[in-house]
RNA sequence: GGCUAGGUGGCAGAGUGGUCAUGCAGCGGCCUGCAAAGCCGUCUACGCCGGUUCGAUUCCGACCCUAGCCUCCA
């Protein structure tokens, strides 16, 4: 049984899907402005490792992520720009794709566009003016009623008065309540508008997810997912928005995840201590890098990112890596020790810290069956160890490609925060695959003739490029990058 | 001010009322021509103060500190 902290009761909760052995599950998506950075990939990572698990679990599970595609930065953006906002968002998705591809993230089944969903959000809104939940402000922005929705803070636990009190905001003078929000925006001169009602314009940001979820999932679904930031406003809005325009349940469980921070930070433009996935990616030597440390974490925690962080994981995953080189794959055995600890862990609440430490231990176990030269027990662990770590979308590379991967040189102090990514190596090619095994040739003949000293120096001579050898007991050499 | 997460060994990071997290780094040993990898062992960990208990890092209370949200945000 999975049982996931639900963050509207703040326990753990059995997963008790509403059909049985299916899943409806969204995640709020990324507005389409600018290049993801590390924080949209933990989020992202995180839940694609929920959705694995799920599917791994037996459950059909239908995955929406939605895009918001029409917003005010957008626009300031493409402005900028100087370029139409269909072509600037259909530019920024393809980065957006891009990105997530490399790391492994799978794709949505559903990947809905908030400019494809704008009648419907017409029609939510209306609805919601028609109950008396919303009604249209001095501006002519339509807006919801906060306290028309009696549960609202059950989500976030705040106080409808309490929030009244602390609002730090020039309070808009149209709006009969601080707390409002928009669900309809009249355009300004000049910006994309849909026609609706009121007026031409375009629809607030909470009301997308209300609209899509419902459009893909149903008034009801089991999992929202999202950043611990979007649990208020946005999430709790999405609950008036919904439960009011239905009159049914919404989300069933709701899942937050906890933020990444850089250096103790959070990240920000204004501070420049952000990193792009892109950047994040040059200064790995493989993406699943980023995923095992993203996952060497519980996704409900805070995360402090840096590349000391990314060097540990490298060689966390490496160790795996190198226990699996050699082995021939069998058939894992349906189900052992290692998939039962590996599945309590994720069945608490996707605990995949304690999950790569049941990988961990199946390396060590492979290692030992491999000295032992128990070939049966290692293949069998090898190939069951790949199955696991699918979940967790790692180590799943031939082991002999990752050895011949390079790893980008540290930048300057190593501090992963500033500036643009490290430069890809300053010796391009480095020694090339043919040429590191000229030279691991001529060793090996040198050692059949003890020529030990010669061996030693082509040996110090290739470590001097990055590259470790490994002499086998049985007279092999195999050659792995640093 | 309100709300929400946290404070674990050199670093990262799980977890538990009383035997081991796990990885990285260090140290010792085995293995090796020497290495590397690996295996074994090792390194006075649980913010502070009280309380409950035979026993608390783990439960309860107070306190200190950190981060986030309350305005766009994964």
């Amino acid at each position: 049984m999975i049982r996931i902290f639900n963050s509207m009761s703040g326990t753990k909760e059995d997963l008790q899907p509403l059909q049985p052995g299916r899943i409806g599950m969204y995640l709020c998506g990324d507005t389409v402005y600018d290049l993801c950075h590390m924080g949209h990939a933990r989020s992202k990572i995180a839940f694609d490792v929920v959705r694995r698990y799920l599917m791994f679990s037996g459950f059909a599970v239908t995955f929406v992520r939605n895009i918001t595609d029409i917003d005010d930065k957008i626009i300031k953006r493409a402005a900028e720009h100087a370029e139409h906002i269909d072509t600037f968002t259909e530019r920024y998705i393809g980065f957006m794709h891009r990105d997530y591809d490399a790391l492994g993230i799978l794709r949505p089944d559903h990947e809905p566009r908030a400019t494809a969903h704008v009648p419907g959000m017409i029609a939510m809104t209306s609805r919601l003016i028609e109950r008396g939940y919303a009604y249209v402000s001095g501006s002519g922005d339509v807006m919801f009623a906060v306290r028309k929705f009696a549960a609202y803070g059950a989500l976030s636990g705040e106080q409808v008065d309490e929030l009244s009190a602390g609002e730090r905001v020039a309070v808009d003078a149209t709006k009969r309540d601080p707390l409002d929000f928009v669900l309809w925006k009249m355009a300004k001169p000049g910006e994309p508008a849909w026609p609706s009602p009121w007026g031409a314009g375009r629809p607030g940001w909470h009301i997308e997810c209300s609209v899509m979820s419902e459009a893909l999932l149903g008034t009801r679904f089991d999992i929202h997912g999202g950043g611990m930031d979007l649990k208020f406003p946005h999430h709790e809005n999405e609950i008036a928005q919904s439960c009011a325009a239905s009159d049914d349940t919404f989300a069933r469980v709701w899942m937050h995840n906890g933020f990444l921070n850089i250096d103790d930070t959070k990240m920000s433009k204004s501070l420049g201590n952000f990193d792009t996935i892109v950047a994040a990616l040059q200064r790995v030597r493989h993406p699943e890098v980023i995923r095992y440390f993203v996952v060497s974490s519980h996704y409900r925690g805070p995360v402090n990112y840096n590349f000391e962080q990314l060097t540990q994981a490298t060689a966390a995953l490496e160790r795996i890596y190198s226990a699996l080189r050699e082995v021939e794959a069998a058939q894992p055995a349906p189900v052992t020790r290692y998939t039962q600890a590996f599945c309590a862990a994720m069945d608490d609440d996707f605990n995949t810290p304690e999950a790569v430490a049941v990988l961990q231990n199946m390396t060590r176990d492979l290692n030992v069956a491999k000295r032992e030269g128990k070939a049966g027990v290692s293949g069998q662990i090898a190939a069951e160890l790949r199955v696991l770590a699918g979940v967790l979308g790692i180590a799943q590379l031939p082991a002999e490609q990752w050895a011949r991967l390079r790893t980008p040189p540290v930048a300057g102090d190593g501090a992963v925060a500033a500036g643009p990514a490290a430069t890809p190596s300053a010796t391009p090619g480095g020694l090339a695959d043919a040429a590191i095994d000229e030279w691991v040739a001529t060793r090996l003949e040198a050692r059949k003739n003890k020529d030990f000293k010669e061996a030693d120096r082509i040996r110090d001579l290739l470590a001097a490029h990055g590259v470790i050898l490994e002499d086998r007991p049985d007279g092999r050499t195999e050659w792995r990058r640093a």
